[in-house]
RNA sequence: GGGCGCGUAACUCAGUUGGUCCAGAGUGCCUGCUUUACACGCAGGAAGUCGGGGGUUCGAAUCCCUCCGCGCCCA
């Protein structure tokens, strides 16, 4: 049966057919009827969905691995698991990408083809590419239930947006109104504060001077008295005053001037009106309480259509609001003529020279600052003033926050729980209208008939007014963020607001994974949403990974050219090792670093690993052979030590890597994995295994390791197949089945392994690290003195302890395979000539008679060391127990601990001085 | 300006409520080995002042303070 099994795993020729078939068999769909049927509760989780323009990068791989070890596992704990893909249709992101490809084409830009052609050739666009990163998925093996597949612009979903939208501004939680908001001047469109990203900029601050009116003058004299630094006179002898700006082509649409109110230098300034130059207009000063008079001159430009305080600042002095930039932040006609048409940057500089030729700069610094950028195409976003939707976020919020506070919603790592709790606690509203053509369109309607000015917002299209039964109605022109469908996300694709089964069996879901990226933009607003029209959270755990980097740390890029391709590596490595590589990896809240100019030794863990498990697999189907396997039940009374051994450990490993997934301990989990079936079953078990599978220990020896290596491999495989779904699956197949046994049907839907209570034995465990220190001493002395490879060797053992020789004297086959000894005596080395020496933990003195090889100076000097070592550690032991302060406070059982620790240290330490003796004798 | 995270072996990282998993794993390195599962392997080994300093404690990589160096988030 293993003769169609190579030596070496090759993934590409396992890992398509399993996956195919799993499909087939339909092993990841599950309708609410099959939910229900499971014990326990199902287990849901949803897809954070990608673009619909997306490729599969590695920040995927590790997302959607870690979902499927969840889902796979829960799914084998006979929970109705399921997890629901799907894409996002990315409003600007995929605008932007079509609106490039149309330029280079013919240099069109959307205008030229029009509202419904544009939207036509991206959903043409969409249907090309989109929804590849799902089929590149089921290549690292994702387990998606596929049939539920949603997309955010699916009828059902839009439908879900519209109802919501509808909803939300029926309860007046949704309103539209004028206020400053963030543009993008490249994209043509608003965006929420999230999607405006600061960045760090070296700047400019420029002082800018101002002069007063003769009329303001006695004003500002008064002002300097009182100690106005900013104020002073021009050669000409006008009076003027001092502002600064990073941003001085906004000087153009300033219409005010504001020092705090309890500022007594500039209090006699307050009603004075200012020139403001390159303009014939004159600005008042005014006071308000946000000025700081700490910083700066303690006296602020106000220009409230292109900053955010400066806008609240005219709400409440009743400046006017003067907006003197275009949408593509070019400066229109509100601005003098000069400078109209220029870019705002272009306009900073021609401000600055016009000014300089003014004398009325006073000078600039180097000022380090905050930029906003737009978060999809990187352009420095311009606050502006625009009429906007925006949803009232705080009553939204405050369920939301509960949800943190009570532990309804737990994150992992916990101390996300604060940066969320921190956001929705200052939380601001939410402008969700884009100047955009792809996505949900706003169900507002405006009636153009005269003196009517009705807006109708409606489950369905309206035809006529309600209020005038007009028929000339305009629909806003706008979509919504592309966000306002992903936050309804975890009902939708259950089709809410229909009341399905789905929705009842599988709202709310339990464990979303993502990134910390998309906390607040995606995670805080499904819960939100949950709570507002489904009244639960829509899951319980978050799981935020961290970012998939390159060698030096940077985050993987397009531009950068530093990123992997995942295909690439499925391809060259198989899903599997992409797989435990990055699990490997996924330690809590650490990011993944990868080096993209080596994926041989990047993912050299993860396909190692698989060949190790491949290769362990073949030896045991080949040692199993093909007769019948008995159950583990059915030997109980021929299982020896190594059979009683690896069941505890497998017992254990079952348990630990259990507690580890539920607390979200990826790379413990596969730490545990490793060292169980690595450290433990395949280079002890299986060594030990040999002599008796071969029959050298007789029938039901070997019998017994038969049925023991089956149930073990088979726990091995099915603790492994969440981590290394194709590998494990491929070997289940293959591995025979105890008799009278039901064999499942699949790996994937075999049970989650257990332990078993009666399979915990600490005396093997003891015995068996007995063994294994044994082995590796001798091992170490046989490579000490050069003793070769195939060499046997006597060995002499004085001192065991009885149950340790027991276990040795059954074990002799095991001695000669593992350590080449050929004859265990458990006598006295006395007459045996020369040799090497050592103690080991139990006390048992060992000895290799090794004539010739065995240098007496070498072997003294290494026995001194040894000793050296050991009295050092019985120094420290001994030094703690005479502390009385020890003695008398630590716990019983450490200073117990503490007394074993001391009391054995002595014992190796007096035998191997005793040997040492002897040879110095010589 | 506020908040958070990280500095442990050459590299990437583990170290759960302070006391044998106080020093680990993988990779890399050194020495052997075609031992009929695996050289993507086996055996043996070298390698760390747990960022610096101070403190709490009988006891600190683990708790507190401080300094240094990186990174992130929010204003």
């Amino acid at each position: 049966m293993s003769d169609e099994l190579p030596t070496r795993l090759d993934p590409g020729a396992i890992e398509t057919p399993l996956y195919r078939r799993a499909l087939e068999e339909g092993r990841f769909h599950l309708s609410a009827a099959e939910a229900r049927e499971r014990e326990g509760d199902p287990y849901v989780i949803v897809i954070p969905p990608p673009n619909v323009t997306a490729v599969l990068h590695m920040g995927h791989g590790l997302n959607n691995t870690v979902q499927d070890v969840l889902v796979r596992w829960r799914r084998m704990e006979g929970r109705g698991a399921v997890w629901v893909p799907g894409t996002d249709h990315a409003g600007i992101a995929t605008q932007n990408v079509v609106e490039r490809a149309l330029a280079a084409e013919g240099g069109q830009t959307r205008f030229d083809l029009g509202r419904d052609a544009f939207e036509a050739r991206i959903r043409g666009f969409v249907e090309e590419t989109g929804g590849q990163i799902l089929e590149q998925l089921k290549a690292i093996g994702a387990s998606c239930d596929w049939e539920r597949t949603r997309f955010t612009l699916d009828p059902e979903l839009s439908r879900a947006v519209r109802e919501v939208f509808v909803r939300l501004h029926e309860k007046g939680l949704i309103y539209r109104g004028e206020y400053i908001i963030n543009w993008c001047p490249r994209c043509g469109t608003a965006l929420s504060n999230e999607e405006a990203e600061g960045e760090e900029t070296d700047g400019h601050l420029h002082h800018l001077r101002y002069p007063l009116p003769e009329a303001s003058w006695k004003a500002a004299a008064e002002a300097k008295a009182a100690g106005a630094e900013a104020l002073d006179r021009l050669e000409d002898g006008r009076w003027y005053l001092t502002v600064s700006t990073t941003r001085p082509e906004t000087m153009l649409g300033d219409t005010g001037i504001a020092v705090h109110p309890d500022d007594e230098r500039y209090a006699p300034l307050v009603g004075a009106v200012v020139e403001l130059p390159l303009t014939d207009r004159t600005i008042p000063v005014v006071a308000d309480d946000w000025v700081d008079p700490e910083f700066g001159t303690g006296m602020v430009k106000v220009t409230p259509a292109h900053d955010p305080n400066d806008f609240e600042i005219a709400r409440r002095n009743d400046l006017e609001l003067l907006n003197i930039l275009t949408p593509d932040a070019r400066v229109n006609e509100n601005a003098p003529e000069a400078y109209r048409e220029m870019d705002r940057f272009e306009a900073r500089q021609a401000v600055l020279d016009s000014l300089d030729a003014l004398g009325l700069v006073e000078g600039r610094e180097a000022h380090r600052h905050t930029v906003p950028h737009c978060y999809r195409c990187d352009t420095v976003v311009e606050p502006r003033l625009s009429d906007q939707w925006f949803v009232r976020m705080k009553p939204l919020a405050e369920p939301a926050l509960r949800a943190a506070r009570d532990g309804t919603l737990r994150f992992h790592p916990d101390r996300w729980t604060k940066v969320y709790t921190d956001w929705l606690e200052n939380i601001r509203d939410w402008c969700i209208s884009r100047q955009l053509w792809w996505g949900h369109r706003i169900p507002v309607w405006y009636c153009r008939a005269e003196g009517c000015g009705e807006v109708i917002c409606t489950r369905e299209d309206p035809t006529t007014c309600p209020t005038c039964g007009g028929t000339a109605l305009e629909q806003d022109p706008d979509v919504l963020d592309t966000w306002f469908s992903s936050w309804l996300w975890p009902f939708s694709v259950f089709g809410w607001p229909e009341e399905s089964d789905d929705l009842d069996t599988f709202y709310p879901g339990h464990t979303l994974v993502t990134a910390p990226e998309i906390l607040f933009f995606w995670v805080a607003r499904m819960v939100m949403a949950g709570y507002e029209f489904q009244g639960e959270a829509p899951f319980n755990d978050v799981f935020l990974h961290g970012t998939v980097r390159d060698a030096q740390g940077r985050k993987m890029s397009k531009s950068l050219g530093n990123g992997i391709d995942p295909i690439e590596v499925v391809n060259r490595f198989g899903a599997d090792a992409l797989r435990y590589t990055v699990l490997s990896m996924c330690g809590v809240g650490t990011d993944i670093h990868l080096d993209h100019e080596d994926l041989e030794a990047a993912f050299a863990p993860g396909r190692n690993f698989a060949n190790k498990l491949w290769n362990a697999g073949r030896f045991t189907l080949m040692s199993v052979g093909e007769g019948p396997v008995p159950t583990v039940e059915a030997v109980e009374g021929d299982l020896e030590l190594a059979d009683r051994w690896i069941l505890s450990r497998l017992s254990d490993t079952a348990d630990s890597m259990t507690r580890e997934l539920e607390r979200f301990r990826l790379h413990e989990v596969v730490d545990r994995a490793h060292h169980f079936f690595w450290g433990d079953f395949a280079d002890w078990y299986l060594e030990m295994a040999k002599v008796r599978l071969r029959g050298e220990a007789g029938e039901a020896s070997r019998e017994a390791a038969r049925a023991v290596l089956v149930h073990v491999f088979d726990g091995i495989l099915r603790l492994l197949h969440p981590l290394v779904p194709f590998v494990t699956e491929h070997l289940w197949d293959r591995i025979p089945w105890p008799e009278g046994q039901a064999r499942p049907e699949r790996l994937p839907v075999a049970p989650w392994p257990v332990g078993d209570p009666a399979h915990r034995d600490p005396d093997a465990e003891r015995a068996v690290a007995d063994l294994q220190e044994l082995i590796g001493a001798v091992r170490s002395l046989r490579k000490e003195y050069g003793v070769g490879e195939g060499a046997p060797v006597d060995l002499v053992l004085t001192g065991a302890p009885d149950s340790f020789r027991a276990s040795l004297e059954s074990g002799l086959p095991l001695l000669e395979h593992l350590a080449r000894i050929r004859s265990v005596d458990f006598g006295s080395p006395e007459g045996r000539g020369v040799g090497a020496t050592g103690v080991l933990r139990n006390g048992t003195e060992l000895f290799l008679p090794l004539a010739g090889l065995v240098d007496l100076d070498r072997e003294r000097d290494r026995l001194r060391k040894e000793i050296e070592r050991l009295a050092g550690q019985l120094v420290g032991a001994e030094k703690k127990l005479a502390n009385e302060n020890f003695t008398g406070r630590a716990p019983a059982e450490v200073v117990e601990k503490e007394r074993e620790k001391a009391a054995r240290f002595r014992d190796q330490r007096d035998k191997l001085r005793e040997k040492l003796d002897l040879l110095e004798a010589e």
